[in-house]
DNA sequence: ACAAATGTCAACCATATGGTTGAATGATTA
DNA sequence: TAATCATTCAACCATATGGTTGACATTTGT
C-alpha cells in the first residue's frame, strides 16, 4: 500500500547503482550503439556486457532494436525522468527546510544579519 | 579514469534502490527519527532496520546523533543533490534530443502541422 | 557451402544483500 | 542495584549480483 510503481524505481535505480551501466548510458547519451560498441571500453566479456544491458533494459532504461545480427540499442529517458522526479522531491523539501532553518537563525540572532549565501 | 566519484553514487543510487530505505527517507524528510521510529512503519526487526539505516549513513544520506540511548537521524542532503544532478544531465540530453527529433518531423511531414504536445 | 562476426544462453563461482534470531552494550528508571 | 529500554553486533540463511567460460543460434561475407 505504500508505493505502487515502487518497483520500477526500484529497478531504475538499482540499474544506475553500477559504475559500468552509468558510463553505458554516457556512452548511450551521444547516439545509439551496438552491443559490442557498448561492451568495447571495458574489459569484461560481451557475455557480461550483455548482462548490463539487459538490466539497463529491464528498468526500461534503453530500447532495443534488431538489426541482423546486431542488436542496437537507445536511451529510453522516462524512467530516468522518474528516478529525477523522486529527487527532485527532496531536494525542494530538502531546500524549504534550509530557508526555514536560515529564517529562524536570522530571527534569533542578533541585527547586523551575516547573509551567509543561499543554499542553491 | 573515468569518474573519481562514482563510488559515491554507487552508493547513493544503490541506497535509493530500496523501497523500504526510501520511505524511511520520505519520513526523515517530515523530521528527525529515532531508529525505532525508522523502523516502526515495517514489519522487520529492529536488527534489519537498523541496517537498513546504516545503509542509507554510508551513502550519506542521512546524518545520525547519538544522544543517550537513542540515535536520532536526519536527512543529509549533498548526495542526493548528487544524484539528482547526474539524472539532470541526461534529462537535458533527453529533452534536446527530443527537440531534436520534433524538428526533424515537423520538416520532414508536411504544412497542416499537427503540433503534438511537446514532452515537458 | 563455409567461416567469421554478433549476440545470447546456461552453468558456474564468489561476494553482496536483505532478512532473521539471540546475545551484548549502554543509558535510564525504579 | 536491578530491571528495562534503545540499539548494535554476530552468526546464519536464502537469494541476487557481477563476473567468467563454453556452447549455441543467426547473419553476413567469401
Amino acid at each position: 500500500m505504500v508505493e505502487h510503481f515502487s518497483d520500477a524505481l526500484d529497478a531504475v535505480f538499482q540499474a544506475l547503482a553500477d559504475p559500468t551501466r552509468r558510463a553505458m548510458l554516457a556512452e548511450l547519451a551521444r547516439g545509439e550503439r551496438s552491443v559490442g560498441e557498448l561492451a568495447a571500453p571495458f574489459e569484461i566479456s560481451l557475455a557480461g556486457a550483455s548482462k548490463h544491458i539487459k538490466v539497463l533494459e529491464a528498468a526500461g532504461l534503453i530500447r532495443r532494436t534488431v538489426n541482423g545480427r546486431t542488436h542496437l540499442c537507445a536511451l529510453e529517458p522516462g524512467p530516468m525522468h522518474a528516478g529525477a522526479e523522486w529527487l527532485r522531491h527532496y531536494e525542494h523539501f530538502w531546500n524549504t527546510r534550509l530557508d526555514a532553518l536560515e529564517a529562524l537563525l536570522d530571527a534569533e540572532d542578533a541585527p547586523p544579519r551575516p547573509r551567509r549565501p543561499r543554499a542553491r
